[in-house]
DNA sequence: TATGAATGAGGGTTCATTCAT
DNA sequence: GATGAATGAACCCTCATTCAT
């Protein structure tokens, strides 16, 4: 029983717990029972404040998806065309998906379930982020054969691969490191890769 | 009405039916009342042949790991170690991801929904290929600074980055190509950087 | 948001509201929340003025019947007898069924709901005309043959009647009048016929 | 619990009751939990054999309105104009109403839900008695001043309108008879009226 | 007076599953 | 092997009503 009558602090709350039961179970999979359970909120309540299951779903979509870009986009801003900016970006976008598996989870299942709040969000972003790797390329710190989609997708693919298989990794593999220092090993050796793929050649030659 | 009493076409009908919607909806997203539309079979004979509907999704996801596991693995068993090769079971690799979508999805939703079938199927796919990589390693042909298996990440990393947004890419970019182009595009320049990626440092010293 | 702390009005604006969604939905049929999204008044306001829904419901039908009552009583009363009184009375009941059908879907909705507000309204009021046709049968001006409630009934049954099936006519008999002609028309037809159901056998010796 | 297996059996037991409690409490006012408790059938075995509840209405609407629409469709055939014959089909409408007072009061509630069936069915059937009518005055024997359909709205109204209210006049009367007695005595009363009613003028005169 | 937060019961419907045929 | 009748639990949602503000 609720008696708090604050409607503000109630829709946090199921949002929270919403966002959880989500990203663990899907759309399809999620009942409100379940978030009524987990936030000891009566679902009868839940549907008060937001309509029905999927507009709460779609609300927790765009907040996510605002988060990300908010994220994101700053540490772009921030970036002036240096090696060590493009360093601290993609540091962010791998701490975004990394710290924060909610998110990860919850994009897949968006796409998998065909809701398209989330993608629309990453949209944007995309063609913000290809508009800096073609500026890069442009300044001439960028290999400029490759179109920066393809470049994009070198990028940030292995990172959510690796968020994905990563425990698998450690367990066919037989690794002993702790999720952490495997992490930290992963990035390391990511960011250095990284460098390697946008590389221009000439750079190589110089580097002799 | 089917009075055929074949009970093994039966459950192959089924499967393939049932793989469908499963890849479509995932398993909660399914009903049996869907799968039995789809191929004709009342529900009351699905459950006749697969016992229930969590035991046939843990058929399909079997199915489908180790039909997966020994295409993947022939690919690797050809290879000589030669680069040709190892271009080979890229190209084998991307094709089924991207040719195959069913898998792909089946592949997200068992990973979302914690069903672990596919997933085993892949471990030890996956330390083979870690092998494989290890071995590419000593022969000379792969910089030896990286672990096998974050290069492997940047390998099928980006692959399955690739499957998922390249629609996306297709409307945020505004590119014209159609699918199969943009797919031939991206093969060509995705195999050219894996190329950068495994390269040793010395090889560039040598090109020059 | 109403702030304007007017009890009374508020009383009459759901009254309004409420009296035309249960004509249209019936008691069952209709939910609180739409009485408060056609009026603006939040549904625990109207709760707070009228206790509950069904309260709500019985005071409409009150009031109704007591328009009913009052509107043809006072036809009644001003008769003094005369043809032309008689006939001044059956145009004032075919006008509140006709021009009013807000009176005569509520008053059926309370005979099927078995809301016996309107019906005892309407008990009153029968007595009453079964009388008036009593002292007009004494008077000799209607025939003396029939009982006055098998007259009422022949009067008043094909106005209800009309009113349900005039639509329903039109398509059928692909009339193409627009319906105030058609009503005028049958109006006139109607009365005639009424004459000739009231009229005493002698009349007819007499006519000739 | 039901192990029958008989589904044809099942859907009458189910159409019976449920008929009885639509004619009761009308559509909205009927949930299935009702229905399966006056028949014994779990809602679920209900929607299995009907679909969903506007369906299974639907249908029983359907059955009623055909179940009317031969019953008066015969005695409209057998008639020879005759005015035996034509008093009979009165008396078969008469009863239809009076007898099966299920058909009376949902009837009126598929007007008032806005359920189009039940008229349409009786959408036909007006049009044949209007064509009746028209060839009875063409006869010579009904008086042609007036157009068939207020002819009928005459003859049906009042029936209808008696079936509603004769409690009613009971009560408002004090009129001490049986029910079947005061339904008697209305249909004699009645069918001399209508006799008045369509009676051409003519008659009248021949008649001195 | 007026709002809207909160609840619990019940609405129609879907669904996996069992079982008689 | 094959069907579909039958069930009961769960699902999302609506609703009248209560109550804190």
């Amino acid at each position: 029983m609720r008696k708090q009558r604050d409607g503000e602090s109630t829709k946090e709350v199921v949002m929270t717990a919403a966002k959880e039961v989500f990203a663990e179970r899907g759309f399809s999979g999620t009942s409100l029972a379940m978030i009524s359970k987990r936030c000891g909120i009566s679902d009868g309540l839940i549907l008060h404040h937001f309509k029905n299951k999927k507009n709460l779903y779609r609300l927790i979509l765009e907040d996510l998806a605002n988060e990300y870009a908010h994220t994101v986009m700053q540490s772009v801003h921030k970036s002036d065309n240096s090696e060590q900016a493009a360093r601290d970006m993609l540091q962010t976008i791998f701490r975004f998906w990394s710290e924060d598996s909610l998110y990860a989870r919850l994009s897949m299942w968006a796409y998998l379930e065909d809701q398209t709040e989330l993608i629309d969000g990453e949209l944007e972003l995309t063609a913000k982020l290809a508009d800096a790797v073609a500026q890069m390329q442009q300044a001439g710190f960028v290999d400029p054969r490759f179109s920066p989609f393809v470049l994009l997708t070198m990028t940030i693919g292995p990172i959510q691969f690796w968020m994905r298989y990563r425990s698998l990794f450690k367990e066919a593999l037989k690794l002993d490191d702790t999720e952490p220092v495997l992490n930290q090993d992963f990035l390391t050796q990511y960011i250095e890769l990284i460098r390697k793929v946008y590389q221009p050649e000439d750079d190589k030659k110089e580097e002799l």
